[in-house]
DNA sequence: GATGAATGAGGATTCATTCAT
DNA sequence: AATGAATGAATCCTCATTCAT
C-alpha cells in the first residue's frame, strides 16, 4: 500500500514493492496471484476489516443522529490513522473498481445500507424529516466525507481530520440556510426554476 | 477522452487513441507532446471551459440561493451532456492529479472560489447562516455533487441526472434534520466551530 | 528456423531471433502473434507448400511405382535443400503437434493420404501386391523416410540425401527377404508365434 | 515421466514432479542434479534396461528371422506396456539428444548393431537377400517401428500395438511389390548400390 | 534425509515514441 | 502535414535452484 499510495497503482513496479517489502521479486508472487490480486486482497481483507468497524461502531449509539456521528468520526479517524490505505482508496477507488469490482461493490453496499438504516431509524425517531430522497442523502454523506479526507490529503494531512466529524454532522442536520429567512419559503420556491 | 473513459487512461493505447480519431499513430505527436499531453491538454481546453461556464451560469443568478442552484445545475446539465468527459473526470481524476497537477488545481480553485463567493454573498443577503465552516461547505457540494455524478454514471447514466439540482439544493439548504426537533438543541453543540 | 534449428524451439529467445533477423525484438510482433505463431505460419505457408509439391510430383508419374519413387526422391531433396526446415521438422515435430496441432494434422493428412492412393493404384496396377495393411504401409513409408533424414542430419548431412530415393524403393518393393527361400514359406510360419 | 509424458519436458516443472512423486520440491534435488538429469538418469537405468532387454530377448530365438520378430515384438510390447515411457520417448525424442546425447547415442549404437547382427546372420542364414544396404535396414525397421508406435499413441493406445509384429515383419521381409510383376524387373535397378 | 519458503535470473510481451518516406 | 513500420526500454511473471530449519 506504501509504493500504491505513492506511485499509483498503474506507475509501482512489483519489483518496487518487492524491495519495499525486503523480499524478492518472485517472493510476491507466493503471496499474490498477480499484481491486480494485491489490490483485492487489499480490499478483501484489510479494507473490508474497516467497513465493519464502522459498523459496529454506529451500533454504540443510542439514537440515529450519534449513530449518523459516529460512523462519519470513525470513518475519518480510521483513514486518519492509516494513511496509505487512505490514499489508494481515494486516489485508486475509480481504477479499482476495473479490478476488484465485486469487492468495491460489496464495501460500497455495506456503507450505503448502513446509511440507509440510520436515516430510516431517525425518521422513526422523529430526528429526521420525512420528506427526503434517501439516495442523494447517501451520495451527500459518502460525496462530502470523501472530499473532506482528499483535501486532507492534498494539504498532506497536517490537521486533525476527525476533528471534523461534527462540524459535518451539523452541516448535514441543519444545511446551509438561515433558518428563519429560507426554511419556510423554500417549500414553494423551487417550482420556479428548471 | 472516449478511448480514456472506456479503457482507463493507463489501459489506453496511443494507437487505440489514433485509430478512435481515424489518423496514423504519429499524427498524434503532432498535436501532443505526449500521451500525458493529451490529458493536460483537455484540461486546458474542453475542461476549463466547461468550468468557467459554471461562473457565468452562476453570475446570472440575482441571488446567491439561485447563484448556487444554477451551478449544480448546469455542473450535472454539462456531465450529463458528455459523458465521456464526465467519466474521465471522475474516474481518472486522482490519477491524472499526478499528472495535470496545475491544470487541475486551477480548475479546482476556480470551482471552490465560486462556492465561496456565493456563500459569502449569501450570507450578506442573510439567506446562509453565519456559522458555517467555509471550507466544509464547499467539500458538501463538491463531494456530493461528484458523488451524485458518479452514482449516475455506475447507474448507467439512465435517468435525468440534472433533474437533481433542486432536491440537492434542498439538501444542502436544510439539511436533514427535522425542523422542530433538532434545529433548536443542536445550536449550541457546534457553536464552538468556526 | 535457423535458431529453431540451432537452439530447439524452448531454448531460442526472441531476441535470438530478432538479432538473427536483424530486427528490433518489438519488429517480431509485428508479424508474429507470439512464440508459437513463428512456428504455426511456418507451417501455414512454408511447410505446407512443400507438402503441396510432393503431390504434384507425384501426379506427373505414370504409373505407381513411379509415383512412390518420385514421392520418396523429392521428399528427401526438400528436406536437403532446407536443412534448417529439416531440423525443425525432425527435432520439433512432436513439440509442435502441441502447439501447432492442426496444421500437423493437416500437412500428416495431405502425405498420409497419397500415399494411400498410389498403393491403391498400384494394386490395380498389379504391380502392389494386394495384401497389404494399408496403415502400416504407410507407418513404413513416412517412418523410413524420416528415419533416413534424421540420420542424414546428425551424420551432418554430409553424403547425398536423395541419392537414397532409388535404393529406399527397392527396400520397400523387395523387403529384405530372400527371394527363394522365405517368400512362399512365409504365408504359414508366423502362426507359430505370438 | 508420468509428468514429462502429459507436459513435455520444457512445460513439465519441478514443482508438478515433486507433488506427482509426492515429496517436496527440494528433496527432488536429493537424487538428481538438476531438472536435466531426471532425463538422463531415465535413459541411463531404466530405458538402457529395456533396450538390453530387446537384445536378450532377440538372442533366444534360433534363427534371424525370429530374432527379428522377437525384437520387433518385443519392442511394441515394452512401449505398450508403458505409456508414459513410449511418449517420452517418442515425443522427447529429438529434444532429449540436446540434453541426453551421449546416453541416447549408447542406446541408440545397441539397438543399430543389434538389427545389424541379426541381419548379417540372416544372410549367412540364407534367408535374408546379400544385395542389401545396410544402413537403410537399419533405418527402415527403426523408423516404421517408431512410426507406428507414435501412429498408435496418437490413436489413444485404444489397440493392440504388440499384434503389429508379425505383419510388419512380413512387410519387412516381402516388400510391398506383387512377387510376379516386380521382383525381376527391378533387380537389375537397384544392382548399383552396395 | 526431507522440507518448502525464498530467491532472482531470465524471457515473453507491450507500447510510447521516433523518423524516413 | 501525415504516415506507420520499427524500435527497445520497461515490466510482469515463471520456475529451477538453494538452504535454513
Amino acid at each position: 500500500m506504501r509504493v500504491f499510495a505513492k506511485q499509483g497503482f498503474f506507475n509501482a513496479t512489483i519489483s518496487r514493492i518487492a524491495r519495499e517489502a525486503g523480499v524478492a521479486d518472485g517472493t510476491i508472487y507466493l503471496y499474490f496471484r498477480n499484481k491486480d490480486d494485491i489490490l483485492i486482497q487489499f480490499f478483501n481483507y484489510k479494507a473490508k476489516q474497516v467497513f465493519q468497524g464502522f459498523k459496529r461502531e454506529a451500533e454504540q449509539a443510542s439514537d440515529a443522529i450519534e449513530m449518523l456521528f459516529r460512523l462519519i468520526r470513525r470513518h475519518l479517524e480510521e483513514f486518519q490513522k492509516d494513511r496509505n490505505m487512505a490514499i489508494v482508496y481515494q486516489s485508486e477507488f475509480h481504477q479499482i473498481r476495473r479490478i476488484a469490482e465485486p469487492q468495491i461493490r460489496e464495501m460500497y453496499q455495506l456503507y450505503s445500507d448502513l446509511i440507509a438504516r440510520i436515516i430510516e431509524q431517525g425518521q422513526q425517531e422523529g430526528s429526521i424529516r420525512q420528506d427526503l430522497y434517501l439516495g442523494l442523502v447517501k451520495r451527500m454523506v459518502i460525496g462530502t466525507v470523501d472530499e473532506t479526507i482528499s483535501t486532507w490529503l492534498h494539504s498532506g494531512g497536517r490537521y486533525d481530520l476527525a476533528a471534523l466529524a461534527q462540524p459535518l454532522l451539523d452541516l448535514f442536520l441543519r444545511g446551509i440556510a438561515s433558518p428563519r429567512a429560507w426554511q419556510p419559503s423554500l417549500n414553494d420556491e423551487p417550482a420556479q426554476q428548471g
